[in-house]
DNA sequence: CTAGATTTGTGAAGCTTTTCACAAGCGGGT
DNA sequence: ACCCGCTTGTGAAAAGCTTCACAAATCTAG
């Protein structure tokens, strides 16, 4: 049933799902329309988006708020929750592990692993730092399914490839390189100096057609 | 001489850059074949990206690395130091404000502003945390270019506004909403738990299908 | 100076994503 | 029961991006 699906719309599924939280109401409607206007694209966009899994609106009415919330849960993969790791504790894994919103979204980090001795064994939260060597180990005890690699970038590749060879499914890669990894594990970067660059890119752009 | 580039190739172009950093040498040059390996792209979308530029290679030979490394720098705007402040000193703040990759590449954090009474007036590194009911002064008086929004999303709008207003150029935004802000004022944004959710719907898509 | 081996720059073709536009379906009012 | 206003779902058109393929340019060797 479901073809390819553009990753653009796959963002997009995530903005729709946040607007539908601000709109609490049990039993209430909302339309392709509404939702375009909170997410900055059009009612056509949101509705041909949600085509690709479905119809489940209502003509002349618009889709139901809880249905629709359940159906993009689903769609998304929220439905359920997700083991992650975290690899490398530094500043950025820091500030992710004491996230709130990321349990509060299904994705619950069982394991923090660090190379630096003087970090192995100490305590954030409930984990325990465990130290790389444990690796393998420790994903495969702890099924684990998804990584946020937060390590420096020399090391990121190997730290992928052996999270990979221990079952990883997917990472999410704050390390600025482009990781090898199989086809069918998808990662994800974050890379915030890039989107800095994209920033003064825009504005100089601007500045030099002016 | 430049139409609308897309954003992708924006994107790209901050690889190449970060590639060449990988070349180091002086007088030598490198092929767009040998490019689009380390990017994980093809040679034709190496030259048709760099061929929205001008033409700076020569046939038969490539590129040359140090010329093509001032290029990139100049077209993404990295040849000048960008005034940036921090908005927002919780833990995603202080992790970036830490990332020395930031002033490494041109980007100086010249102010941070938090609303929190108690934040107000400590020190981080060599800047002292000003109120936010001071926001329009300090980036005035700092000339700011950029702010790094690291704000919860209820306070993000009405800070990027008034930033706005206070002559901000561009906003990396890690609020989870969508900031309106008038056209001219590029936002990328930077959203972890979207891209979680990615990669979730990717696993689980793939799952579906087998 | 010529031949051969490379590699760029770029129209054109091919593919993907977005936008358009409208028939079909639903609900409320009379 | 029927009409009217609204909104979805979706082929088809348009726009945008990537890949192809090849002429033109450059270098090396003899």
């Amino acid at each position: 049933m479901t073809r390819r699906i553009p990753e653009s719309t796959v963002r997009r599924l995530s903005h729709y799902l946040r607007s539908l939280e601000g709109f609490a109401t049990e039993g209430g409607t909302v339309s392709s329309e509404e939702l375009a206007a909170r997410g900055q694209t059009t009612a056509a966009q949101v509705r041909k988006d949600l085509s690709h899994f479905g119809s489940f609106g209502k003509r002349g009415l618009g889709y139901r708020v809880d249905e629709l919330r359940d159906r993009l849960e689903s769609i998304l993969g929220m439905d359920r929750v997700w083991r992650l790791a975290l690899v490398g504790a530094g500043r950025i894994g820091l500030a992710l592990f004491e996230y709130p919103a990321f349990r509060a979204r299904g994705y619950e980090s069982v394991a923090i692993i660090d190379s630096d001795p003087a970090k192995i064994g100490t305590v954030w939260g409930d984990l325990t730092i465990r130290g790389s060597n444990e690796l393998e180990e420790v994903l495969r005890e702890l099924d684990v399914e998804l990584i946020v690699l937060a390590v420096p970038a020399e090391a990121a590749q190997e730290v992928a490839s052996r999270a990979v060879e221990a079952g990883v499914k997917g990472i999410l890669n704050f390390a600025p390189i482009r990781l090898d990894v199989p086809p069918r594990v998808p990662v994800e970067d974050v890379n915030v100096v890039m989107e800095l660059e994209a920033l003064s890119f825009a504005i100089t752009q601007a500045e030099r057609d002016a």
